[in-house]
DNA sequence: GAATATTACGTAAGCGCTTACACAATTGTT
DNA sequence: AACAATTGTGTAAGCGCTTACGTAATATTC
């Protein structure tokens, strides 16, 4: 038993390889010794053109999940062979319009036999292999095309990094941090306003002695995040003061401050949360809208917003619920 | 449903290959945002040396199941990028045994948690399937093992070969055939003897009115081989003469004169059936063997066997069946 | 103890696909 | 009608493996 066979999961896509790998050699030695001249990748273009009429390349393509290229050289190979014919599609001068020749419908049929042999005897294949392998794909390729193996792995990954950080409260040796913290993006984004100094030199009094709370993320001893929760009035806090540092950025720092905020608040007895931000800080404002925040500029705030250069958002905390995972699209 | 899953078991290859390439894609993409220099090639081996002493580049080879320059090319990947390190073997100048170093080690157990998330997403994907598919997979290797795709598919294209031989009796009108079909081989391997000439002048006179047979093999219209049983006595016939022309050669014509031969002799009441050709002829004493016929000289057979170049083979017909189809290894 | 075979490794070249890019024809927009 | 955006194709280069071959060290054979 091989350590390829051993890793078991983690080498599944390499055993799939092999697998498909010793077959394809298999059919290759089939094919040369029918004395054909014909090589076992051509064989889904045959197929396909052989059942309908002249198609483009990129036709082709799309319906044999390979690149525009591919079949370009596959063409290219089969028309030097000449088992297929091109010519211009009047309507369309871009495409080149891909049929059989004469000779290329007469090597399919006579390939017919051998395609009926291989493909008996992998059905034999399968069926000793106890299960109905072919569904398997069917539904695994199902099952990947709802959610890929990288969304997979990254909604883990992601779970894990989440679970990595830990949240502690505010004490005073923490100060200094949130003083950097929130420096190291008000810096790098816009500068860093008398208003934000007094803030950053006294959190202590002026937040937390108002009734707030101040938030810090925590990874592997290191202090990589913060975020500050305002009282505004007994219904309401205001998120604010949040950073986290580039070094620890998209590992779900961010995130756990987030909802560590939003369930204080509720805790607290608070209805809603509210926020400013920038539209600058696009990724901040994707996490806030993540979480159910949403606009909260009035109708006559749009210039005042625009001219300050700020977002302002709320959420309402009745039924608030942690949101489902997801993963966009990226860009 | 696109036309790769349509063609079911005959593109079943493609179908793994395509599979194995949309998860390794997904894994490469993982690792770059892992902002590790990991190419997921590497895996294997750093996967492999992480759990052993250094090993020589064929050793592993071997055990990953690739050739050794690939391993060659990974080593030297794997090296500029400072996981592994290289010396030559003390007690076997000629090998090189790759290890880790410590940073090879360090990324190994960084890469550790992110493994397992593969790991158990690949599991669940597994699951979602229906069906315990790795193990679908283990039978599936072990079956090909017994017996390969290329002798599976080559025996039922026998198999279907020797079906569209068609056997027929002797008729006059094929008289110039069996003359033909016998100097063709007569010609390229001896010389065509006055004896020879006789039989082949008169095969109705020489054989049919003996008590033989002749039977010709028939493909597609054409008269492609010939083969003849010449009674000794009343307990056993000569096979003689028999004969394929080039082009239908390994189209299962000679197998099926010989049986049909062989059948015919003991429908007559024959209890054996003896042969002469020549080791010039290695293909027909294959056959032959095949069939059971087993060496006939005398102990002081032996001299004038290779004085008259020529071997004497013999099959007793009691208990006689058609043999097991075998695929010897090729050489 | 020489001749021969085998083994370990390196290198080159090829294969079959990919991505990246260029360019022309067509379509959409205003 | 002019312009940009999109689409279809071709070409180059790259990737990750293979096969083929060369060379040196070791093992086997007589």
């Amino acid at each position: 038993m091989d350590i390829i066979t051993q890793l078991g999961p983690l080498a599944f896509a390499s055993r799939l390889r092999r697998l498909s790998e010793h077959l394809m050699k298999d059919v290759t030695q089939i094919y040369r010794e029918q004395a054909v001249d014909f090589k076992p990748r051509w064989f889904p273009v045959l197929y396909l053109l052989n059942q309908t009429s002249p198609m483009s390349i990129t036709d082709i393509a799309k319906d044999l999940g390979l690149t525009h290229p591919a079949i370009n050289q596959i063409g290219g190979a089969m028309l030097k062979a000449g088992l297929i014919s091109s010519h211009k599609d009047d309507k369309d001068e871009r495409r080149r319009l891909l049929g059989l020749t004469a000779k290329g419908r007469r090597i399919a049929s006579e390939l017919q036999p051998v395609w009926d042999d291989i493909s008996s005897e992998t059905m034999n294949l399968i069926r000793e292999s106890g299960m109905d392998i072919l569904a398997g794909l069917d539904q695994m390729e199902l099952s990947l095309a709802q959610c890929g193996m990288y969304d997979r792995v990254r909604n883990r990954i992601k779970h894990r990094q989440y679970a990595e950080i830990e949240i502690i409260a505010y004490q005073p040796k923490y100060k200094k941090h949130f003083a950097l913290l929130n420096r190291e993006w008000l810096e790098s984004y816009f500068k860093v306003e008398p208003h934000d100094e007094e803030m950053l030199a006294d959190p202590e009094g002026r937040i937390i002695q108002n009734g707030g709370f101040i938030f810090f993320a925590k990874l592997d001893d290191d202090i990589v995040g913060t975020a500050a929760l305002m009282k505004i009035d007994d219904t309401s806090f205001e998120l604010m003061k949040m950073g986290v540092t580039a070094k620890a950025r998209g590992k779900q720092a961010g995130k756990k401050l987030t909802v560590t905020a939003i369930e204080k608040a509720r805790e607290s007895g608070a209805r809603t949360v509210i926020l400013h931000t920038s539209p600058k800080l696009k990724i901040a404002e994707r996490l806030y809208r993540q979480f159910g925040f949403v606009d909260n500029n009035g109708p006559d705030d749009r210039s005042a917003r625009y001219r300050r250069n700020t977002i302002s958002m709320k959420l309402e905390l009745t039924n608030w619920k942690y949101p489902r995972e997801e993963n966009p699209p990226e860009p």
